[in-house]
DNA sequence: TGATATAGTACCGATTTAGTGCTATATCAT
DNA sequence: ATGATATAGCACTAAATCGGTACTATATCA
C-alpha cells in the first residue's frame, strides 16, 4: 500500500496530456476520451485542480483546460495535497493550520517523533522534486532527479540533485 | 495524505521499544503501557508482525516479543508491506504474484506508465533504506542515509548512500 | 437562442481502517 | 496438577475514506 488514490492517478494522467500539448486547450470530454477515465469522474477531478490553481479553465463551447504553470513547476507534492489533502506521512506532523494541533494523541510520549518527522521531511522533499515533466518524458532518463536503480551499482553519473 | 496507517505507526513505536532494549523479551502488556496504545490493538499488531517474522514471540507467563533481526536490518519497506500489504505507489505495478495482473484496467493506453514505475521504484528504494535503527536514534544525525535539508544547501558532507 | 463547456454541490455504495472480543494453546511457578 | 499469564488465530463491527454519479447553475461561442 502507501498508494496514491485513483483520483490522483487520473489527475496525473490528465495533466500529462495537458503537458504534452502545452498551450492548447483541451476539454474534459476530450481528456476522458484520451485517458479512458469516465467523463463525470474526470470532470470532477479537473474541477478540483482548477479550483486549486493547478490548471486554468475556460468556459464556453470552445472551453477546456490548460496547465496553469509550466510542467516543470508542477510537482507531485502539489498535486498530492490538492487531490488528497495535506501531506501527512506520519500522524504527528503539524498540520500547519494554526492551532490545529497534531491529531495524534500520543505525541507527548512518542519515542519516534523526531526521527519520524525527519523521514517525513525527506519524503516531502522527494515528492516536491518530482515534477510533471518527468512524468511526461517517455525516455529512460529521468528529467532532473536520478536515483540508483536497486541492481545497477555502476553509476559514476552526475546527479543534479540527489535526494 | 499518503499517510502510514495508524497500525503501521503503532508498529513502528512498538518496534522502537524492542530495538531500544534489543535482546530482552517484552510483553504486549508492557509495550502497551509504554506506548499508550490500547493493549488489544497492539496485541493484534504484534501478532501480525510475529507471523511475518519481523519479531519473534515467546509464549507463557514470561513470554513476550523480541526483534527477529538487528534493528539495522528491519526496513520501513518491510514493515509497510507486512502491515499494509504489497507496496503499490501507483496502480500499475505488477503485484509480483504470478498471473495476478495489474489491477489497473487502463494500463494498455496509460501514457505515464513507465515514468510512474520509475518513481515507484525510487520510493521503494527510499523506504528500503530507512531502517529501524534510524528511528531509534534520537540524535539529529540520521543513521545511515543522509538527505539534504530543504534549507541547508551547504553540505560537502560524505553520504554513504544518497537516495 | 441553442449547443457545448465548466462550476458547485450533494449524494451514495463499496472498501478500508481502527479497534474489540472470543476461544485455544503454550509456558512458568507453586 | 493447576492456576496465572502469555501469545495464536479468528471473526466481527463502527466509522471513515474512496470511487463514482447526478443535478442545477452559469459562461461562451456560433
Amino acid at each position: 500500500m502507501l498508494a496514491l488514490t485513483k483520483k490522483t492517478d487520473y489527475a496525473l494522467i490528465a495533466l500529462s496530456y495537458l503537458a504534452r500539448c502545452e498551450g492548447s486547450v483541451i476539454s474534459a470530454r476530450e481528456l476522458s476520451r484520451l485517458s479512458h477515465v469516465p467523463q463525470p469522474l474526470l470532470t470532477n477531478i479537473l474541477k478540483t485542480m482548477a479550483q486549486a490553481g493547478v490548471v486554468v479553465s475556460e468556459r464556453g463551447s470552445l472551453g477546456g483546460y490548460t496547465l496553469a504553470k509550466p510542467a516543470s513547476e508542477i510537482s507531485l507534492y502539489d498535486l498530492l495535497t490538492v487531490m488528497e489533502g495535506p501531506f501527512q506521512f506520519v500522524q504527528c506532523v503539524e498540520t500547519s493550520n494554526t492551532s490545529e494541533g497534531t491529531s495524534c494523541d500520543l505525541v507527548p510520549s512518542c519515542p519516534i517523533r523526531q526521527p519520524a518527522q525527519r523521514i517525513h521531511g525527506r519524503l516531502k522533499d522527494f515528492l516536491t522534486h518530482v515534477t510533471l515533466d518527468e512524468l511526461v518524458a517517455d525516455s529512460n532518463e529521468p528529467a532532473r532527479i536520478q536515483m540508483n536503480e536497486p541492481a545497477a551499482e555502476s553509476q559514476p553519473k552526475v546527479r543534479e540533485l540527489a535526494i
